[in-house]
DNA sequence: TACGATACTTACCAAATGGTAAGTCGTCAA
DNA sequence: TTGACGACTTACCATTTGGTAAGTATCGTA
């Protein structure tokens, strides 16, 4: 059945996103699953057309999460917001999907080949028209800096998760979580109201 | 001589921040200069001390870069802004350190032995220290927030310069790269103006 | 001149890696 | 009943991995 098939890409999924592409061996993948690695080459063929699938799941959720955000409010800065804050939920509940998109951002200078800029570039287009609506578009290359730095300050919390943990214990941990999705806010709601209000 | 240490701690750090620690064999790192990769294992021991002291490097660069601009002006709202700037500078000229360090706090839950967590301690405190004055001290995690959001948002930016790169033509890229540094300054002094101002 | 240490090299090696070959077993259609 | 097919396994295999053993060459010092 194709259940199995599913099986190994979540499997793959939260493998990839711990130890990356070059920490993880499919024997690895498939001992975590009640299969051989043979199993494994049988669905995929190799470590890589695997992960190619693997990419492939976690850029649909990322564009069905954003379409979800998107069509909500009229008033552009207040989508703006909205969009973002929606990102930071979605991407600390998938995080798994979060610390592999950044392995694959630092990865990307060597499998340059397959060139995985498809789901960035629908991604980053959509948010960039946000921002040119939400800042009253100052410069282009203006509002994609914006998009950026948001993006940033979303995805490096979310890697840094476990880090931080450690780190700090988790209760200033669970303070530190509970007070970033608000400095966001406050974040980008200060620097629209600069550039509309002034 | 000591020369050779520091070219192979040298050629690690590249090496690494290009493939990662498990993406790279101690042969490759050797193969880049002209030695065998026993001359390594002969300094060095074992891949995780070499691993280690590149990761000692990178701390002292980044914590003797902090010092420097520490000790600028008076006014705490400016102080944090040139800070921030020197960081992306920083960072941008180190890359290969800031995508290093990315991959650490990625792969950090691994390797969690070792907990290095000291060079993001130290560093952090500083900053947030810095952040607590300039905000005047909403609340304390708050400070710790904004501080992360704008690491965030100038590693994320530094990690993904090849990638952008490619994928916007070297044109359109080189805008963003302007365009950065002036948002990011934006993006502080916004947010300060709207905790102090009102 | 002999001695010891440092910097390196050539030979190895066991383990793990991604992948191939050749099956077994069950199911479903002709 | 047969025969093809999909799902999966056991046997292998070449290559690469990090690391050990045992050298050689050079140099400063007693």
């Amino acid at each position: 059945m194709t259940d199995t098939r599913e099986r190994f890409i979540d499997a793959a999924t939260r493998a990839f996103a711990e130890r990356g592409f070059y920490g993880t061996s499919i024997a690895n993948i498939a001992e975590s699953l009640p299969f051989t690695k043979q199993a494994l080459l049988h669905h995929f063929g190799s470590k890589e057309k695997l992960y190619a699938e693997v990419l492939a799941r976690i850029s649909e959720r990322l564009m069905a999460n954003l379409k979800d955000a998107g069509e909500s409010t009229s008033d552009s800065g207040e989508r703006f917001e909205i969009v973002f804050l929606a990102i930071l939920k979605a991407s600390l509940e998938h995080s798994d999907d979060t610390r592999l998109l950044m392995r694959e951002l630092l990865d990307n200078k060597r499998r340059a080949e397959s060139a995985r800029t498809w789901y960035l570039t629908a991604f980053l287009d959509t948010l960039t028209d946000l921002a040119r609506d939400a800042l009253g578009d100052e410069e282009p290359a203006c509002s994609l800096a914006l998009v950026y730095q948001l993006l940033g300050a979303i995805n490096y919390f979310v890697v840094s998760t476990a880090t931080l943990t450690q780190m700090l214990g988790t209760k200033t941990f669970d303070d530190l979580s509970a007070a970033y999705e608000q400095e966001l806010r406050s974040l980008i709601t200060s620097r629209l109201a600069v550039a509309n209000g002034r």
